[in-house]
DNA sequence: CAATTTATTGACCACTCCAGTCAATTCGTG
DNA sequence: CACGAATTGACTGGAGTGGTCAATAAATTG
């Protein structure tokens, strides 16, 4: 990514844009303190400076590679093809918990980075952020006659998405405290038993 | 409330308390300016102190406080011979939504004290707590067996909470930014859709 | 091996903000 | 007016800030 870092061994730079990440998606830019990042990364102040040249340079590379790691999961691995939207949703659900167990704030970091800003602010800042991508998530393909006839669609799809984000955030909170651990094919196991629910709920 | 305040005029108590829940309930205790408090609730920094003695006493009233609020709330208003855990739960809605009309930040504050602290902590500090008032809001006099038959009654009942949660946290979000306005009976009716629907989901 | 370059350190600087104090002022009331 | 209570805000020592840079360590080269 972009000529901002020399070589640099990808394990460090890895701790240093997790603690990073951490740090912004906890306090607001200002009071963000690059002491702590480089306490938690392991690293001296010199050489976060070196590599980064001031505290905004961090910030700006931060936006961009979460972006980028957000639409490569994205374009990689969601099936457009499937029309069940249902479905559709638990493989972005999968997708994200799957960034998070690389890298765990950055979802908390870009939400932040879309609660601070307007979209026209990031579209400046990024001109070739991928908008429709994120809005083609929820339509493109998407067979909405699945639904029950006379259903309220739009209440139903809100119901969907709040189950899943909420779980998602259990589960975090579950393996950041240490009362369980993540793995793939159980936590796909569990969220399968609330869609099958959610079908028998609202589909014909 | 405890003799920590001498008689106040009640309209600035309110002030302060709130310009004070409202740091909190955004910065861990040692950032919490108490600069920020007292330009916020537009009162001097040296009556702040005159009030409270300094910010650890001032945090202890708030946290008492908070949960005064919640328990009366709970306890004058709730009809505990409701068995309809869906109607339970939309009355704990109800409830919550009216006290963030007086005290926007309450909610936020004192769902920091639980993550911030364990329960054993917050009973400690805390003795008359009530706890068993929080845990009987889910259980005590409801009638599961209103649930139809073979469905996993835990999933549900998350999907009920969570659609609860989701949908005040949104309606909150549109309030503050402007895009509406509280009306307990709009905001009711909106509410009884979703019960509806999860009504026809999950009840025999 | 020495020589040279590159990666990394952390003490240091000027500055901002902090919780809390207290002499001075304003206010309410009889 | 007088007197006590409510209220102010300039001020303090100390902690934490982003960023620098001379010095050191590690890696690479001949």
């Amino acid at each position: 990514m972009e000529g901002v870092l020399k070589a640099v061994d990808q394990e460090k730079l890895d701790r240093i844009l997790n603690s990073a990440m951490k740090e912004f998606s906890s306090q607001p830019f200002q009071k963000a303190s690059t002491n702590k990042i480089v306490e938690d990364a392991g690293i001296s102040k010199g050489l976060l400076f070196h590599y980064f040249g001031n505290k905004e340079k961090l910030f700006a590379y931060l936006e961009k590679f979460s972006f980028k790691v957000i639409e490569d999961g994205i374009v990689n691995e969601l099936d457009w093809d499937n029309a069940d939207i249902l479905l559709r949703l638990k493989e972005v659900s999968m997708i994200k918990l799957n960034i998070i167990q690389k890298y765990p704030y950055l979802n908390d970091f870009s939400l932040r980075l879309f609660k601070d800003q307007t979209i026209e602010e990031i579209m400046h800042r990024n001109p070739n952020f991928p908008l429709e991508l994120y809005s083609q998530v929820y339509t493109r393909n998407i067979d909405f006659s699945l639904f029950k006839d006379g259903l309220d669609v739009e209440k139903a799809l809100n119901i969907i998405k709040w189950t899943m984000e909420k779980f998602s955030e259990e589960l975090r909170w579950k393996i950041e405290h240490g009362s369980m651990e993540f793995d793939q094919t159980i936590v796909e196991r569990e969220l399968n038993m609330y869609i099958d629910m959610l079908k028998t709920s609202f589909y014909k």
